[in-house]
DNA sequence: TTGTAAGCGTTATCAG
DNA sequence: CTGATAACGCTTACAA
């Protein structure tokens, strides 16, 4: 059993299924009596327009489709917050699904999104290094590391996160440096950033690398200090990465921050758990989701956007200050 | 200028619209050449079928509305990631909105996401104690600590989460025990469990109070340290609270596990990377959120439905262990 | 196996 | 200010 459509409303009203369509959209143009008896009998009956048969004549769906590779990747649920809460404004909601960090997954969430005629889209994190498939007059914004040739992107300057944690680093004095990386662009601009700003200062630094497991961050910052005694500060490419240094170090008894300094990256709600505080690259993941969902509402209402580049920031914590 | 629609691919291929529709619905009936002449134009125009006119017809959307607290919360993550496999196999996507831990905002998010005519909804811990607004036909599903008379629910036993933590301790031959709860059925759930096994074991145990947050653990920790001197065994009711536990008793120089042993709750992702390891009562969320999918699927199906209660499970790690 | 045609619930155009 | 009526893109009897 359907509920009340528009017609029965009609009949029960007196008027023309024109006329109610009216009172739902642009009320102005129908008499003030008239449309109380629409609205009324449209109460009694509990009616709401549908939008199926809305967006089916209008050619939208006042949905915004959302690729995520994992919803539960806490930075990634606060872009997802930004987004919303953007959206959430203009009356438009959300479409999700996930990439499961893999190209083919990514593409079959496209689709799947896409046969619900979304409006526009929001990418994060693409797996795939070719555009993403789009019918005529709907667009992608991606929050991922520049990827060649994608039009519009939202994304963090990882340099500068880099060279931030170098000039903390030398502003406390320390002079044994390490990064430790993982594979993938975002890791390497950071590194580049990070490095660009020691040679400036003369110095040179010992790389160690990991794939942003807590693991895999242990057994870096092991490597690390079996081959160089003397180490003082370590930058890790993420927090997660960073918990297992922090970990690697306790076990040796080295103390944080007194012998070894640590900066992790990302500013994720685990930073501020662990023992000791982590201080971290602050990355604006509300902010950023705020801004890919700005960007494709312009997209949407057919006007001209660009691209935005956030600049990441300096949380200080326990786990640096001076030897 | 809209993409491709059925008849453009129905022109193209020499056939009627009714025979491209019945290519992407049972293509049993139609001729294989025809079929695949039809599959190439497709291909070619880059034609899907838009959900949007199939639904119109049907009286379905192939959307589920799925409401959520707070996207950021981790656990909730893992929700949505079982909710949104078992979907997948189906066709189904995901209509996601936020209630912000507050009555009005769900009820907000609930009318959002009906426009869009769901077919089912999941609630995830809901904030108002009357039922959601509801189409006939449409049932929402919750994900909460039990609800008067909310018909639909999957559940965790809390009581047996509470029970695990007690007989873990007694096992390990703790007696000077604690709980540390927060406002809500929950935790009063969990602590009704853990004293009802002392109580068998003609033990008793001292309470205090969080919010769930971890400055709230430490709080509550320090308080019982403070009027108990003796006190060798802690159970949280939340990882985040536990995380602050051990900050607190790591200040005043205590060893976890050997003098004190803690248990937290929910084995969120935070439980293994905090130090020592927490253990912690699992709460298996990515089962639960696949459980309350199926649920809405079969009730979306018109089937009967039953409430499902979930056991929680003991993690064991390196915050309990021997004295 | 295929085509014709009647909807599905709404909005938008055009008269009145 | 209001009413007919033609779309919108698709599915599904019913006929052929």
């Amino acid at each position: 059993m359907r509920s009340a459509g528009i017609r029965e409303v009609a009949r029960l009203s007196g008027v023309s299924i024109a006329t109610v369509s009216r009172v739902f959209n642009d009320a102005a143009s129908v008499r003030p009596d008239t449309q109380q008896r629409v609205l009324e009998q449209a109460a009694a009956l509990g009616y709401e327009p549908s939008s199926l048969g809305r967006n089916l004549v209008r050619g939208r769906s006042e949905l915004l489709g959302l690729i995520v590779p994992n919803v539960s990747f806490p930075l990634y649920g606060q872009m997802i917050g930004g987004i919303e809460d953007v959206l959430g404004h203009r009356g438009m909601s959300m479409l999700l699904a996930s990439s499961h960090d893999d190209a083919v997954s990514e593409l079959t969430a496209a689709q799947k999104v896409l046969r619900h005629a979304v409006d526009g889209g929001v990418v994060i994190n693409t797996q795939s290094d070719v555009a993403l498939p789009a019918p005529r007059g709907m667009n992608w914004v991606h929050i991922s590391p520049e990827h060649s040739g994608l039009p519009y992107r939202v994304e963090l300057d990882n340099a500068a996160g880099g060279r931030l944690a170098a000039r903390e680093f030398l502003r406390l004095g320390r002079r044994h440096l390490a990064y430790i990386g993982a594979p993938g662009r975002e890791s390497s601009e950071r590194q580049h950033g990070f490095a660009g700003e020691l040679s400036r200062a003369g110095l040179d630094y010992r790389r160690a690398q990991g794939d942003y497991s807590e693991l895999s961050g242990t057994q870096a910052a092991d490597d690390l200090l079996e081959k160089s005694s003397v180490l003082d500060a370590v930058f890790v490419a993420g927090d997660l990465m960073a918990a297992g240094v922090l970990r690697a170090l306790h076990m040796r008894g080295l103390r944080v921050p007194g012998e070894v300094a640590v900066i992790g990256f990302d500013d994720a709600a685990l930073a501020s758990l662990l023992y000791p505080r982590l201080t971290s690259i602050r990355q604006p993941a509300y902010a950023m989701g705020a801004a890919a969902a700005e960007l494709s509402l312009r997209l949407i209402g057919g006007h001209s956007a660009e691209s935005v580049v956030f600049s990441p920031e300096l949380v200080r914590r326990e786990s640096t200050g001076p030897p």
